[in-house]
DNA sequence: GTGAAAGCGCTAACAG
DNA sequence: CTGTTAGCGCTTTCAC
C-alpha cells in the first residue's frame, strides 16, 4: 500500500482517535505514556509505515544528533580508520556522521564548515586541508557555538581541543633506531614544511641526530608532495647525479616506496646497499619486497580520543569549554628494509 | 561579537525594516526582487554572521538536498573511490552526502535505511551487505519513494536501477588470459558465492574453462571469506598435503596475496612454479613482487554511473520510473605474477 | 518589488 | 496519564 503523502504522527493520532502530542511521547518512550498507548501508537506507526521526520525534530529541538566530519581525502587508509574509530564511539552515543572531503583545498573546507553550520551539527570533528593557514572559518564555528576538535592536522591559532601524534616523537625514534644500524649519511624526504605534522617529524629526525652527534645541516633534504610520483621522480634524477646515501628517511610510506623503486631500477639492494624507512604503516608497507620500516600511528584510536573529547564538549552543560589535547605515541615498526643481513 | 542565539532571517528583517519573506527572497535570488535590496540583506547577513537555517528550510520545501549513501565498508580503496566518483557528480548538482557503513551486517544496513528515511533523504545509493539476502527494507524505501540505485552488490528481487560490473566477463577475461600462458590445472579461490559478484565470476571462470575443453569440475575450489588472513591459513595447509596447482586465480587481490605468501613459504617460485591471478587492482597489487596480475574494476565510474542514475531519478517529474541498468566493462591487467619468462 | 499570513512535522511547556 | 497550544526558521501562495 502506498500513499503519495508520508505518515506522519498527525495521521496516527488521528486513526487512534489520540492527540499528536500523545502519539510523539509514545514513541520517544516517554515514562508517562501507559504501556497500553505505547504498545497501540507504535503498533499503528508500523502499520502505517510510518518514519518520524527528523527535520521537523531537529527543527523543533533546535539541533540534529548529527555530527559533521572534514577529512582530506576518505580515500586514504589513515582517514578512513580514523572514521571507523569516530564512529565506534559517536554511533554508540546516538549520532550520525556527515563525511566531507575537503580534497585538500581551504575553498572547499570553508564550503564544508558553512554546509555543517547550515545543517546545525551538534559538533565537528576536522583535520586541516595542506592548504590550510588561515582559521577564520574555524573561529566561524566557535562563534556558532558549536563543539570543535581537530585530529592529526591541528592548528594552535585557536584554543580548540585537538587530537594530536606525537610526530616528533615517532621520527626521533626511527632516526635513532637508524643510527643504531650504524647508518650515517642521511636522506630526509618529507612532505611541505608548512604543515605541522611534517614540520614536526623533521624536527624530532633533527634533535635524534644532534643528539648522536651528527649534521643533519650537511644532509640531504628533500621536500616535496608526499606522493610516490613524486618521491619517484626526484629519486631516479638524484640517483642519476649523485652518489646514494646510506639510509633515506621518507615522512611517507608512498614516498618510501617510490624511493625504493628508483633504487631498485638502479640496481641498488635494499637494505644493503641503501635503507629506507617510511611512515603511517600503509597496508602495503608488510606486503611488499623488502618490508618497509615504518611507524604505526593507530589511526583507529586517533579517532576513538577525538569522539571522546567531542562528545564530553558536546554534552558539557558549560558554555565556555577548556580546550583539551590528546597526545597518542606512536610505535616504531622495524622491518627488512632498515636492517642489514647478518652476512655484512 | 557572539551571541547567545543564531542570526535568523528574522534578525535580519528587523535590523532592516523589511519583512522575513523579503529576506528569504533576497538570499536565494529571487528575480523580482531589486538588486538593491539583494546587495544590502547579503551585506546585513555577512555583518550579523548568518548562516541558513537547512533543517527548517527542509523541512518547509519537504526534502533536504542530501543523498544517503550505504556501503559495506568505507576503508576499503574500492568504496571510496566509489565515493568520490559519487560526489564529483552530485555535489556540482548541490547535493550533500551522508555516508553509511552497513559493515557487511544485515541489522546495521536497516539502521541505516530507517536513518536516512528519516532524513528525508532526496535518494539512496547502496551496495548491499554480504549477509543481505532478505530487501524488505529496500521495499520500504520505494514505498516512500525515494530514489534508489544500488552499485556493485546489487539484487534482481525488485525493479531497481543499478550499477554493476560485468564480473563474469572480468573473470572470463582473466581466465582465458592464464589458459593462453599455458595453465591448465586451476585452483579457483573465491568469496561466498550467495553473493552475486563472486557468483558471477565464478560463472566467468567455469566458462572460459569450458570453452577451451577444460573440465572446472575436476579443479579445486576454495571459497572462504575474501581476505588475506583466510588465504594464507588454507593455502599453507593446502601446500602441506597437495601438490600445488599450476596457477591460482583468487577473486579478491588481498585472497591473492594471501596465497602469494604461502606460495612462498614453501619457497615456491611466483609465476614460474605456480602463478596467481587477484581481483580489483587494490594498491598494492602494482607494489608487490612479483607485480599482481588482476582486474581493474574501474571503481570511481561505477560511482558517477550510479549518481548519473540516481540524479535522473531524483529530477524525474514522473513518478514511476522505468529502472535502468548500468553495466561497466572491467580491465583485465597482465602484471608479472603469472607471465613467465623467457628463458623457461 | 514587497508584505502578510499560513504551515511544513514535531516537541514541550502548561493544564487538568 | 493525556490534551491544548504555541512555535522552531523558513518558504510560498496570495495580495497590493
Amino acid at each position: 500500500m502506498v500513499s503519495k503523502k508520508q505518515t506522519t504522527i498527525q495521521d496516527i493520532a488521528k486513526a487512534l482517535n489520540i492527540t499528536a502530542s500523545t502519539v510523539s511521547r509514545a514513541m520517544n518512550d516517554h515514562p508517562k505514556i501507559s504501556q497500553a498507548t505505547k504498545n497501540m501508537v507504535i503498533e499503528k506507526a508500523r502499520e502505517m509505515q510510518y518514519q518520524p521526520n527528523a527535520m521537523a525534530s531537529n527543527l523543533r529541538k533546535g539541533k540534529a544528533n548529527t555530527v559533521g566530519m572534514i577529512v582530506p581525502r576518505i580515500n586514504r587508509h589513515f582517514f578512513s580508520n580514523i572514521i571507523n574509530g569516530v564512529e565506534s564511539i559517536l554511533n554508540p552515543a546516538g549520532y550520525n556522521l556527515i563525511i566531507c572531503q575537503s580534497e585538500e583545498r581551504v575553498s572547499k573546507e570553508i564550503e564544508n564548515v558553512k554546509t555543517l553550520i547550515s545543517n546545525r551539527v551538534s559538533g565537528i570533528l576536522m583535520s586541516l586541508s595542506i592548504e590550510t593557514q588561515d582559521v577564520k572559518h574555524l573561529q566561524k564555528v566557535m562563534n556558532h557555538r558549536i563543539p570543535l576538535v581537530l585530529f592529526d592536522r591541528v592548528s594552535n591559532k585557536l584554543p580548540i581541543s585537538c587530537v594530536e601524534n606525537d610526530d616528533e616523537l615517532g621520527a626521533y625514534d626511527m632516526t635513532i633506531h637508524l643510527i643504531d644500524q650504524g647508518y650515517t649519511n642521511f636522506m630526509w624526504m618529507g612532505g611541505p614544511r608548512n604543515v605541522f605534522i611534517y614540520k614536526n617529524r623533521y624536527c624530532g629526525y633533527k634533535k635524534a641526530l644532534e643528539s648522536r652527534k651528527l649534521k643533519p645541516a650537511q644532509m640531504q633534504i628533500f621536500e616535496g608532495h608526499p606522493t610516490l610520483q613524486v618521491a619517484l621522480d626526484f629519486m631516479r634524477n638524484y640517483l642519476e647525479h649523485n652518489k646514494a646515501p646510506d639510509v633515506v628517511f621518507a615522512t611517507s610510506d608512498y614516498m618510501a616506496m617510490g624511493a625504493i623503486q628508483a633504487c631498485q631500477e638502479k640496481g641498488l639492494k635494499i637494505p644493503d646497499d641503501i635503507a629506507v624507512a617510511g611512515y603511517a604503516n600503509e597496508p602495503f608497507s608488510e606486503l611488499i619486497s623488502p618490508k618497509l620500516t615504518t611507524v604505526e600511528q593507530y589511526s583507529e584510536e586517533i579517532g576513538k580520543a577525538a569522539a571522546r573529547l567531542l562528545l564530553e564538549e558536546m554534552l558539557s552543560e558549560n558554555d565556555e569549554v577548556i580546550p583539551r589535547k590528546t597526545i597518542l605515541r606512536p610505535r616504531l615498526i622495524v622491518r627488512e628494509s632498515t636492517v642489514k643481513s647478518k652476512q655484512e
